[in-house]
DNA sequence: GTTAGGG
DNA sequence: CCCTAAC
C-alpha cells in the first residue's frame, strides 16, 4: 500500500517502481554506551586457551572470546534509538507526513535490485556471535561452536516471506522500531523474528510509534532520530508490547538500578534488591512501572549474560581495593546478585566470573550502564562525591563529606577537589544513514552498527561540553572551565568522537557500497574503543561495605556488615572524571592480544597472614579438609576477600610449606607450630576421609552387622 | 554452588 | 590465584 502516496512527482519522474526511495536516516544516536574498552583494545578473537588438557572441552564455553564491543555497542545504540523513536516519532510525523519529501530534499533515487543481497559484514558477524542468547535466532546462528556467523543472510531472507512489509513507509517506520528493538538481540536477522518484530511494532506498540509508521508517508520517510533523547527515555511505552517484543538494551535496563520505586532520588539505593528474578534491581531510577520492569528484567538478565561473557570490562584499577569493598557488587553484577543479598555469606561464588568483568581500564565513566557499581560503589554520602586519583588512575577514594572539608582548605586551585560526574550519556556525532526501503531490519541494523562501529573503529575522542558548548582547551583545570565539585553538572556532557586523525573513511565493510551508504564512517570498524560505561548514581552500592577483614587480620565474628549507607546523591548522576583522560586513555592497552587471553584482571594477591593463618588452620582441625565452604562460613566469613577456594589453596600451600624445610619456605614465616598443627590435621583428616573410603558401605555394612 | 586438583 | 572438571 502507499506505494502510490509515493512523492514520485518530486522525484523528477521517476516511476519506474523498481527505483526505490532511499531513506535517509538520520541517527542521532544519543547516549551511546561504549562499553567497548580501550581504543586499543580489539576484540580477542582468539578463545581463550585452556591452560590445561582437561581444558580441552571447554572450548564448548570458550566461544565467549569474541568482540563484544561491536555488540555492545549496538545494543545500546538500539535502545537510544529505541528510545528515541519514542521521543522523536512526534517530530517525524511533522517531517514525514507533512512534508516527506521537504523534510529533506535528499530523497534519492536509486536502482534497488530487490533480489536477494547476501550480506557479510565483519561487525555484524562479531555481534551474532557473540550473542549468546541468539538462540532465537537459530536459523542463522551456527552456535557456539561457530562464533563467527557470517551473515549471509540475505535481505530477503531477513525479512521473510513479509519483505513487503517495509514496502512503504510506514512499514519503514516500523522496522525502525523494530530495529531499535531488536538491536539488543543483535541476533542475525532471523525471519519469523523480523517480521515478528515488525510486526508488533505496527500493530502493537502503540503511542508515537504506531502513529510514526502510519503518519510516515510512504517511501519518503525521513526520520530525525534526534533530539535531546535522554537515557530516560522510557521504556515503558515498550513494556506495553507484545512480549515477544524485545527489550531494548535500554541503559536502565543495563544499569544496575537498583533503585526501587521509592528511591526516585535515584541514589538512594535499596540495599539488597536484587533479585535476579525478582529484577527489581534493574528498575528505572525515576519511573518505576510494573510495565518496564519486566522488560527491564530481561534486559538486564540479557546484561547478565553479557556480563558473563566477559566481554563487558569495567576499569578495575581505578578501585583497586575495590576488590572487596566492591565485593559484593561486583558479585552482585556478575552473579546478578543472586541471592547475595539474602543468604549469609556464602563463598564468593563465581569469583573468577566476577573477576572477568574488571579489566584493566583506566578509563571509567559513570554511563549509567552496566557497570554502576564501580563508580557508584563511590558515591557513598550523595552528593558530589569526591574522588581522588592517583597517576595511576587509581582511585583514592574519599567521600564527599570529608573530603569537602579538607578541599575547601586547599583553595580553588587545589587538585584534591575531584569532581564526580556521571555521564549519563554520550552523544555520538550524527549518523545519516542511507538505507533503501527494500533494505531489511537487518540490514539496517547492520548498517548503524557499521556506523557506530567505524566510528569508534577509528579511535575515539571525547568531547567535553558544559552548557552546550565544547571545551576545547584540553589544558585549562576543570575548575577554570567552570566544572567544579560544586556545581551542579547537569549542564555538562560528554561526546565521543570519531578521531580526527583518523580519515573518514567510508565505511566499506559492507559488502554492497551501493546498498548501504553510510556518514560519518571514520574507519574500518576493526577496533573498537573501551569506554567504560560505569553505573550511574543509581549504582548499586549499598553493598555492604561491611568492614570485612580484609586488612589481614583474622575476621572476626563481630564484622557485621555495616548499614549499607543509602547514598543520597542528587540524581544527577556523579561519574569519575578521571582529570587525564587523554592519559587515562593512552593507558588503555593498545595491545590487541591482550595476555591474559582477555586480560582478565587478576585478583590483588593478598597473602594470608598469620592470623588468619590461624583461623584457617583452626577451623580446619575443627571441620576436616573438604568442608571449605564451612571453613569459609566458620573463620572467614567476614573475609570477603577469602574465599573458600581460596582457603582450600591455602590449606594446600600450608601442608606443602609444612613439608619442605623452612629454608625454602618463602613470605611470610608460618609459625612452626601453625604448621605442625598444619600436618597433623591434615594427616587426621586425610585419615578420616581415607577410612570412609575404605569403608564406605559402613553405615549398610553396620545396619547389617548389627 | 561446592569440592578437588592441576596450573 | 586461576581454571576446570565433576558432582
Amino acid at each position: 500500500m502507499g506505494r502510490g502516496a509515493l512523492p514520485e512527482g518530486s522525484v523528477a519522474g521517476v516511476k519506474d517502481p523498481c527505483e526505490e526511495v532511499i531513506l535517509i536516516l538520520f541517527l542521532k544516536i544519543v547516549d551511546a554506551r561504549l562499553d567497548c574498552g580501550s581504543s586499543g583494545y580489539e576484540a580477542p578473537v582468539m578463545p581463550h586457551v585452556p591452560r590445561s588438557a582437561r581444558g580441552k572441552r571447554s572450548i564448548r564455553k570458550k566461544v565467549e572470546g569474541k568482540p563484544m564491543c561491536a555488540f555492545d555497542l549496538l545494543a545500546t545504540v538500539a535502545g537510544k534509538l529505541l528510545s528515541e523513536r519514542e521521543n522523536s516519532l512526534t517530530s517525524c510525523d511533522n517531517t514525514g507526513t507533512s512534508d516527506p519529501a521537504a523534510a529533506k530534499g535528499t530523497i534519492k533515487q536509486e536502482q534497488i535490485d530487490s533480489n536477494e543481497r547476501p550480506i557479510k559484514f565483519e561487525a555484524f558477524d562479531l555481534l551474532s556471535c557473540n550473542d549468546e542468547h541468539s538462540k532465537s535466532s537459530k536459523a542463522t546462528s551456527s552456535g557456539p561452536t561457530s562464533p563467527i556467523v557470517k551473515s549471509e543472510i540475505s535481505d530477503e531472507d531477513a525479512i521473510g516471506g513479509e519483505s513487503k512489509f517495509i514496502e512503504d513507509g510506514r512499514k519503514i517506520g516500523c522496522s525502525v522500531a523494530a530495529v531499535a528493538e531488536n538491536f539488543d538481540n543483535v541476533r542475525l536477522s532471523s525471519s519469523p523474528m523480523e517480521s515478528h518484530g515488525c510486526k508488533d511494532g505496527s500493530k502493537k506498540l502503540p503511542q508515537g510509534q504506531q502513529q510514526t509508521a502510519g503518519n510516515a508517508t510512504d517511501g519518503n520517510a525521513l526520520y530525525s532520530l534526534d533530539g535531546p533523547v535522554g537515557l530516560d527515555a522510557k521504556p515503558s511505552v515498550l513494556g506495553s508490547s507484545d512480549s515477544s517484543v524485545e527489550v531494548p538494551l535500554h541503559r536502565n535496563n543495563i544499569s544496575r538500578n537498583t533503585s526501587s520505586p521509592k528511591q526516585e532520588d535515584g541514589m538512594d539505593l535499596a540495599a539488597c534488591n536484587d533479585d535476579d528474578e525478582n529484577s527489581s534491581g534493574c528498575t528505572h531510577p525515576t519511573v518505576v512501572t510494573n510495565k518496564t520492569s519486566r522488560m527491564q528484567h530481561i534486559g538486564h538478565r540479557r546484561i547478565k549474560k553479557l556480563l558473563a561473557s566477559k566481554s563487558w570490562r569495567v576499569a578495575p584499577t581505578m578501585l583497586q581495593d575495590s576488590e572487596t569493598s566492591n565485593y559484593d557488587v561486583e558479585q552482585k553484577h556478575a552473579l546478578q546478585g543472586k541471592r547475595m543479598c539474602y543468604t549469609r555469606q556464602r563463598a564468593q561464588r563465581n569469583s573468577s566470573k566476577r573477576r572477568k568483568l574488571f579489566d584493566r581500564c583506566s578509563v571509567s565513566v559513570c554511563g549509567g550502564g552496566i557497570y554502576d557499581e564501580d563508580v557508584s560503589n563511590l558515591c557513598e554520602n550523595g552528593g558530589i562525591k569526591l574522588e581522588a586519583y592517583d597517576s595511576q588512575g587509581n582511585l583514592c577514594e574519599a567521600n564527599g563529606a570529608s573530603s569537602t572539608t579538607t578541599g575547601q582548605k586547599s583553595g580553588y586551585e587545589s587538585p584534591e577537589y575531584h569532581v564526580k560526574l556521571s555521564i549519563k550519556s554520550f552523544k555520538v556525532p550524527e549518523l545519516v544513514i542511507e538505507i533503501p526501503e527494500t533494505a531489511t531490519v537487518g540490514s539496517l541494523k547492520r548498517t548503524v552498527l557499521d556506523a557506530v562501529t567505524a566510528i569508534l573503529g577509528g579511535g575515539l575522542c571525547v568531547g567535553v561540553l558544559l552548557q552546550g558548548k565544547k571545551i576545547r582547551d584540553d589544558n585549562k583545570t576543570l575548575h577554570q572551565v567552570g566544572i567544579s565539585h560544586g556545581d551542579k553538572l547537569d549542564n555538562l556532557g560528554f561526546t565521543l568522537e570519531p578521531n580526527p586523525r583518523q580519515s573518514p573513511a567510508p565505511l566499506t565493510s559492507s559488502e554492497d557500497p551501493n546498498f548501504l551508504s553510510i556518514g560519518c564512517a571514520p574507519g574500518p570498524p576493526d577496533r573498537i574503543s573501551p569506554i567504560i560505561d560505569q553505573g550511574g548514581p543509581d549504582a548499586t552500592q549499598f553493598l555492604q561495605m561491611c568492614p570485612e577483614s580484609d586488612h589481614d587480620s583474622v575476621p572476626s565474628p563481630t564484622d557485621a556488615a555495616s548499614s549499607p549507607e543509602k547514598t543520597k546523591a542528587n540524581s544527577l548522576a556523579l561519574v569519575a572524571v578521571p582529570p587525564m583522560d587523554t592519559e587515562a586513555l593512552a593507558m588503555v592497552p593498545l595491545r590487541n592480544k591482550p595476555k591474559r587471553s582477555e586480560a582478565t584482571q587478576r585478583r590483588v594477591r593478598r597473602p594470608f597472614s598469620v592470623a588468619e593463618v590461624e583461623a584457617l588452620v583452626q577451623a580446619v582441625e575443627k571441620l576436616g579438609t573438604g568442608r571449605w565452604r564451612d571453613v569459609k562460613l566458620c573463620a572467614f566469613e567476614n573475609a570477603k576477600h577469602r574465599t573458600y577456594v581460596d582457603l582450600k589453596d591455602k590449606w594446600k600451600t600450608l601442608v606443602h610449606t609444612a613439608r619442605i624445610s623452612p629454608q625454602q619456605r618463602r613470605g611470610e614465616p608460618v609459625p612452626q607450630e601453625l604448621l605442625d598443627r598444619v600436618l597433623s590435621a591434615q594427616a587426621y583428616w586425610s585419615q578420616q576421609q581415607a577410612k570412609l573410603l575404605l569403608k564406605p558401605p559402613s553405615s549398610a555394612e553396620t545396619r547389617l552387622l548389627l
